[in-house]
Order: structure tokens, then sequence, then C-alpha cells
DNA sequence: CTGAAAGCGCTAACAG
DNA sequence: CTGTTAGCGCTTTCAG
């Protein structure tokens, strides 16, 4: 049953419904001005018929093909480690779908990839791109810039010299991370450590800046670099232990950072959150509700991220005229999530 | 710059090598049996000019898209659980990148879903689809047949009544609980017990299985239903308590449900693995190794279980004749993983 | 080995 | 309001 069935064409269902292809467009296409009694005809041809439009066909003379690409920069560890990145696909399939357009994912490894996604950009398979993780120096927005492709990007992008014109949606990763370290200093805390995330990556810059907001002055050493994995959350946290035990608690980049801190203070007998609370960032849920104790952590709304990224770029796409470009930022407020690690 | 520079047409190639159309074409499309001269004069055009082939318009005659589509039935739980999905998308990603496919991916959550998917597969747009995560009596087998598209599905699917035709690829199910289950009692265990997944899922009902297999005629009672979530492993965990306290050992349907059984052992002050041994399923790392103690878990290759599937779909899709069909269904074999709780 | 010509199925002016 | 007429950019016989 390999056999195509050769798929009903316009001609046919005109042929059928006794009109022209033109009407049937109109009716298929919803445009206004049809006699009633015609679309009633062509709709019954079409029916029986089960007719199709042949997209390639459509798109050839339209040069619209209701498709999006999202390009997910790997390898991201937090993409593969962490249901954040199915979230996002999920918020940006929701919205995509209701305004019937087709995501074409591309996942980008090496230069080879970046190539690759760069033909296949040019080549005007899609109307727009969605673009994320994106790490300093990273060639894809130049590839995309080049393609001339309304893009959005997932996390700001960091052109510090950069253009005006980017549209990005982003958490408020610093002003929730000022939240994080408020909530450790009213528990009474003082020396709050932090485990910063990969530092090429705008989100863990933002979050290492919202915590010397609040500690402006503490001591340098309380400040560990990691990169979002739970591995870097141990190895800082043994660290921070050597370094300054008298510590009282820890602010961690994200979840699995903080699950890692977690394992090691237990190790070294330290309570949480009674000798030292911990605070985490994502609110990722098998994460942070598995942990011991469960987290306390930052929560952002990840699949209205993704809704909101498809919803800017659809919004561009349909600007046939008005130049009004559309905010160049979008930034969304965290809420921090007390459960019992502080 | 949202003025779409007019990309160069094959035409325009064409005039630039002095050469025709046919010959552009023949360059681009590395058929055989054009002079080197001539070839070269070509690329040289392609080169300048910037040129990428309409795939619009290749299409619209080849009848070839070179893409995939991927269908995920929501609200699956696990997809969105765990980087599951995450991990087979890049194994299915890489493949088809690798053959220069791409890849669309839909995401259905309810019968308008089921629809629009198949509409969408009708349309044309695709050469073949990848589907995960069918349920029982999921209607979206039947769209695809009537679509008529070659298909490969994730996991077995539960046509019992089923037609020898259908491809898929599953890991073995069975063979890893039976491993599990026999991990356990050769630890000198007796009483073990068994959480289930979802039985609406075939995976589930083939790891119950294949904890059956070993403990043939063991008391009815070591088995509570759950349904892969952590939470259904705590209610089952103390289900499992109170109706028999004197299990050692527990066999949990995945990873994330052994996590929720590990705490609520520990609530009870059972030790793991001294008083109750537990293994999971999957190796889902993030929750593997986070939990206390490590898991002991059945591991199975997700990404290549992934790269499995667009492997066999591509294969169906270049058998321009040989009408042998492919493998009806692969199963990859799973590893146990030794951690600390069993 | 290369070019000319005929569409693939659809939309979009432009007439009527 | 509806039909006619051109293509969109590319592949593919079929001649030469």
């Amino acid at each position: 049953m390999t056999e195509t069935a050769p798929r009903p064409t316009l001609e046919a269902v005109a042929a059928r419904a006794g009109v022209s292809r033109a009407t049937v467009s109109r009716v298929v296409n919803g445009s206004e001005g049809v006699r009633e009694r015609l679309a009633e005809r062509v709709r019954r041809a079409v029916e029986e018929l089960g007719y199709v439009p042949n997209q390639a066909a459509r798109s050839l003379v339209t040069r619209r093909h209701d498709a999006v690409a999202v390009i997910v920069a790997e390898p991201e560890t937090r993409v593969f480690a962490d249901p954040f990145f199915a979230r996002q696909l999920r918020g940006i399939s929701k919205e995509l779908t209701a305004h019937d357009n087709q995501l074409v994912l591309l996942l980008t490894e090496d230069r080879d990839d970046h190539e690759r996604v760069g033909r296949y950009l040019a080549g005007g398979h899609v109307d727009g791109a969605l673009v994320f993780s994106l790490h300093i120096d990273d060639p894809l927005p130049g590839l995309i810039q080049r393609a001339g492709l309304p893009t959005v990007f997932g996390g700001r992008p960091d052109w510090s010299g950069g253009r005006g014109d980017v549209v990005y949606v982003d958490s408020d990763n610093r002003g929730g991370a000022r939240d994080a370290v408020r909530h450790l200093l009213g528990l009474g805390r003082s020396r709050v450590a932090h485990i910063t995330g990969a530092l090429d990556q705008t989100s863990a810059v933002d979050r290492l800046d919202g915590y010397r907001d609040v500690m402006a002055g503490a001591d340098p050493r309380l400040v560990v670099e990691g990169d979002f994995t739970a591995a870097s959350g141990e190895r800082a946290m043994r660290e921070l232990l050597g370094r300054c035990p008298g510590l009282d608690a820890v602010f961690a980049a994200n979840d699995l950072t903080a699950a890692g801190a977690l394992r090691v203070l237990r190790e070294h007998g330290r309570r949480v959150p009674e000798d030292v609370a911990v605070v985490g960032f994502d609110d990722m849920l098998p994460i942070a509700e598995q942990t011991e104790p469960p987290l306390t952590t930052v929560r952002q709304d990840i699949e209205e991220m993704g809704r909101l990224m498809a919803r800017l770029l659809l919004r561009e796409l349909d600007r046939t005229t008005g130049t009004d470009g559309p905010p160049s930022g979008v930034v969304l407020p965290t809420t921090l999530v007390r459960r019992a690690s502080a």
C-alpha cells in the first residue's frame, strides 16, 4: 500500500463543482465575495474528493510557508538535562498551531551544523526563526541576520555592542536572583554564597549580577563558578565549604546545581535549612520537588516564554506594512516558590 | 531591513554561467554527465550569486519534501517530566540531518489536534512520520494509515489484532524488567513488589509482564498500579507498605516512580537498600543519580532508539522499488546499571 | 552531453 | 461576483 493515491487537485474540485479554479481557490482560502450557492457547491466537492491544498504549489506563489524554524544550539547541557526544553517547545507549539503554522526543529551541535542551518534558512523554507541558548560569540545570529529572516531570541543575546533591533524574550533573571538572595537575608542569613551558571550565557551573568546587587561588598570568595550541572554544584559546594566554612546560605544558579550542592552539604553533615539555607532557580519540577529537602527556588514560566516568543514572531510576520518594529525585548517576571530548603 | 532580497533563481545562475537551466539543475543535483568544464563554471556562478534552490518549487515537481514529521502525543506525562523526549529528538535529528531531511515537530494534545495533524499529514508536506507515545486506542495510527504515509512508531503500538506490517522501535522492556527482578532476587530478596507504569501503554504492560515472568506465583498484592509519575510512586509505596509490610524489594516502572517510592520509604524509616532494595527503569540521569541513595536502574539507550527510528524511516523512503518491507519491529537491549539502591 | 519545452498545483491580477 | 490568464522556480523527458 505504498501507492500514493494521486491526490485531487484544485482543477478536479473545480470540474466537479462546475466552477473555475479561481473560485475554488477563493472558497478554500476563505476570500470574501463568492456567492453562497457556489461556495456551498465547492465545499461539497472538496469534501467528496477529500481535497487538501498542495502546500508546495501554494508556497511557490505566495512565498509564505506558514512554518517557523526553532533553532536550539547544542551542546547546551540544560537542554538535555532538564525538561526546560520540552516546556518551551510546548509553549511555542501551542501558539504556532493556533495560527496554523508548523514548527520545524533545528538542533545544532557543531560548526557543520551551523552551515547547514544557514543554508536551510537561506533556502526559504520558513517564514521566521526562534532561536535559543545562544552562547557568547555564537555565529548563529550572524547567519540568521544574513538570511534576512524575522527572528526572536529566547534569552537575551549577548550583543553588548548590539544593534537595538534585536527581539527577545527573557526571564527576569536579575530580579529573580535578587529576590532569592533577599529571601535568604530575610531569613537572618548573612554569609550567602552563590554558585554561578555557565558564565558564557547571559542568564548566568544576570543571576550573578542580581546576587551582587544585594550582596554588594560581600566577601568575593563566596562566589564560585559553576556551569548549571549538578556535578558543578557538588564541586562548587565543596570548594565553598573549604573556603568559607562559616557560610550559612547558598543561592545556586539553577535547581540542578542546587541539588548537587545539597548532596555535598549533607555529606558534610550540614543540615538544610538549619545550618545552611539553599535556594535554586527554575523550579524544574522533577528536580525541585525531589530533593531532600524540597527546594525553595525561583520559578520562571517557561511555557509562557515559548508562547510569547512565537506570538512576537507571528506578529512580526503579519506586519504586512506598518514598519513600527515590535518591542525589542520582553522580560517576564519570576516568582519565589518556597519549599523546605530555605 | 525587512526587504527580502529577491533570491537568485536557477535562471539567473544559468545566465551567468552561460548555460541552460537544465544544466544548472543537473549540476546542483549532482547528476552525472555534465562536462567538468561546464560544471565548474556553474558551480562558480552558484557560489557568486549565493544561489540556494527553492524547495517549494522543487517539491512541486519531485513530490519529495525531504522532511519528516515527528508526532508526539500529549499529554504524555513522561514527555515533559523527564529528558526522555529531548534525548529521542536528538537521536532523530542527528540521523535526519545526516540525510538532509528536516524535522517537523507536531505536538498533539486533544481531539482537535488530531484532526489538524491528519490534515497536515494528508497535505503532503512530509515524506513520512515518526510517532511516539501511543496510548491504547489512540486515533492517530488510523489517521496516519489513511494519509498513506510511511511511518515508524516509537514503542510497540498496542494493536493486538494488528496487521503485521507495523514498523516500530522499542526497548526490551520485558527483558529489562526480568533483569531487574532477577537482580533483586540475586541479592537474596524474596518479597519483591512492583509499581507499574500507566497500563494503557505497552511499555508499562511489558515491564509488568517481565516482572511476572520471574515472580510467577507471587502474592498479587505485591503489584500496585502507578502511572510513571513520582506522585504515583509515593502513593503506591504507601499502599504497599500498608498491604505487605514484609516486602524487601521494589521494582518501579521508571526512575521517577522509584524516586517517589524512595521518599516514602525514608519517611517510614526503611533503609535502602538494607531493608528494602529498589530498582528503577530508564536511567534518567538527572533523576537516577540524584536520588538518595543513587538508583540502581535499567538503562535504555534513548538516543539510539530515536536514531534507529529515523534510519528505518529513511530506508523505507528510499526504497524506490524493492517491495521487501523493512523489519516490522526492532527491539533494543537494555542494561542494568548498578548504583546504591539495590 | 546539452538545450528546449512542458508542466507540477496554485494564486493573483485583470477582465468581463 | 466569476472566469481567464499568467506565471512562481524547478525538474524532466525529448530532441539535437
